[in-house]
DNA sequence: CCTCCACCGGAACGTGAGGAGT
DNA sequence: ACTCCTCACGTTCCGGTGGAGG
């Protein structure tokens, strides 16, 4: 009897090896970011030396390769520190998941060695477990904090702590790498954070679509089986990512996903087509990404234009048709109404989120409006709210109010 | 040119959840 | 374990407004 799986582990023959397109891989090769290694590799060799590194932020929107630059700067690090006897280390912390300075003070301290329970404690004590924990040894770490925009909210003490630790330590050294896509948020920081924590600054510029390609085409290589891609492949995918901002993520994504709708329709190539389709396929997942995850309020309204663009033959509504829209549902839903004023304010956010079209226009005598659409398409909408159990029941309110029509 | 519609959008305030401080 | 503080979410109140129709 054959494997279930038998057939879809060797069908295709596209992929050689599909996690190098993951965007957790690290390539040993960071096209076009050469002057940035060389930056921090410069900044932190002090580290080696014995001496403290300056602090670094490094800002650049998403997919410019900051982490991937950070991590492959760090491994060859520790690498070069257990060659020469140096004690140096490396920590990253993920500053979406440590958020608060009490987080991020319980896992630095248990990585050396000092058990810190993760809730409970003063927060100053385990400050100082911490101290005492790194201070134990003559050594250099070097702290990767990613996502320190997220901590510049909730934990901005944190940063404060941190940066001026080294004035309280005797036999180690700390610096701080600060990752964030933000490129303002050092604006919300108290000025000592800010003059400390940006000691140096490196900045990562979006890739437009040339230098996309070539990162590509290094991934490429390896990941896809000899002669599988068609010579339009990449140049397009290079050429939509360079769209949305130079996203290199993005890129990756799109090439990876092509592939994986060649070898599930049997191709024995890559084609533009499959290109095409994923690059609609990863739009509609986005949008479905972001309206499932909108509050309610927000998913009534926005089910509010849809029911109206669907019973009207228009396409664009006041904010008086939307609102009295919502009220029906509300009613319908037994869900609690918001006033207005709320309403607009959502309308504003949903217009933010892309989800709609919002333009305030003047009807003269017949007063000044929003006049809003919905700018997605439907089918990419409907099925997402209909998931939310209590929309479900809107599904039937089209069907009655069609036949009152 | 003036009016007046139907809403816009700023400001001040209330409230509950949850982190920080003690 | 307790209170204090902050912040997101909502509400109330209200002054402001572009332009069709008189």
């Amino acid at each position: 009897m054959e494997n279930l799986f038998e057939n879809l582990i060797s069908g295709g023959g596209i992929f050689a090896d599909k996690e190098v397109l993951r965007a957790t891989y690290i390539p040993e090769n960071l096209p076009h970011r050469k002057k940035q290694i060389s930056g921090l590799a410069d900044i932190l060799s002090a580290a080696l030396k014995g001496e403290t590194p300056s602090n670094v932020l490094i800002y650049g929107k998403t997919g410019t390769g900051k982490t991937a630059t950070v991590k492959y700067v760090s491994n060859e690090l520790e690498e070069m520190s257990e060659k020469t006897g140096s004690n140096c280390s490396l920590l990253y912390i993920n500053s979406e998941v440590f958020d608060t300075q009490y987080r991020v003070f319980a896992y630095l301290a248990r990585v050396f060695n000092k058990w810190v329970p993760m809730i409970g404690w003063p927060t100053d004590m385990v400050y100082s477990e911490f101290k005492k924990g790194i201070d134990a040894k003559n050594r250099s770490v070097i702290v990767i904090l990613d996502e320190v925009d997220k901590l510049a909210s909730k934990g901005e003490e944190a940063l404060y702590n941190l940066s001026r630790i080294n004035s309280e330590l005797n036999n180690a050294r700390v610096s701080l790498i600060g990752i964030s896509n933000d490129l303002t948020f050092t604006e919300l920081l108290d000025p000592r954070v800010k003059s400390s924590l940006g000691e140096e600054e490196i900045i990562f510029p979006p890739y437009n679509a040339e230098q996309l390609q070539d990162i590509l085409e290094e991934r490429a290589g390896k990941a896809f089986n000899d002669s599988t891609l068609n010579e339009a492949v990449i140049p397009l995918c290079a050429a939509f990512a360079a769209q949305e901002h130079g996203d290199a993520r993005r890129a990756l994504d799109l090439l990876r996903v092509s592939g994986e709708i060649a070898e599930r329709s049997k191709s024995k190539k890559v084609c533009e087509e499959h290109v095409r389709l994923a690059s609609k396929n990863i739009e509609k997942n986005r949008i479905a990404e972001v309206v499932e995850t909108l509050p309610l309020q927000s998913k009534i309204v926005l089910n509010s234009v849809l029911l109206l663009n669907r019973e009207k033959n228009k396409r664009r509504f006041s904010s008086g048709e939307v609102y009295n829209m919502y009220l029906r549902l509300c009613n319908h839903l037994s869900v609690e109404a918001l006033t207005q004023r709320r309403v607009a304010d959502l309308v504003s956010e949903l217009d933010i989120l892309g989800l709609v079209n919002a333009v305030v226009i003047s009807r003269g005598r017949y007063g000044r409006t929003k006049e809003i659409a919905l700018s997605v398409p439907e089918e990419c909408v409907q099925p997402v709210l209909l998931e939310d159990y209590k929309l479900k029941a809107v599904s039937n309110i089209r069907v009655r109010t069609q036949i009152t029509l």
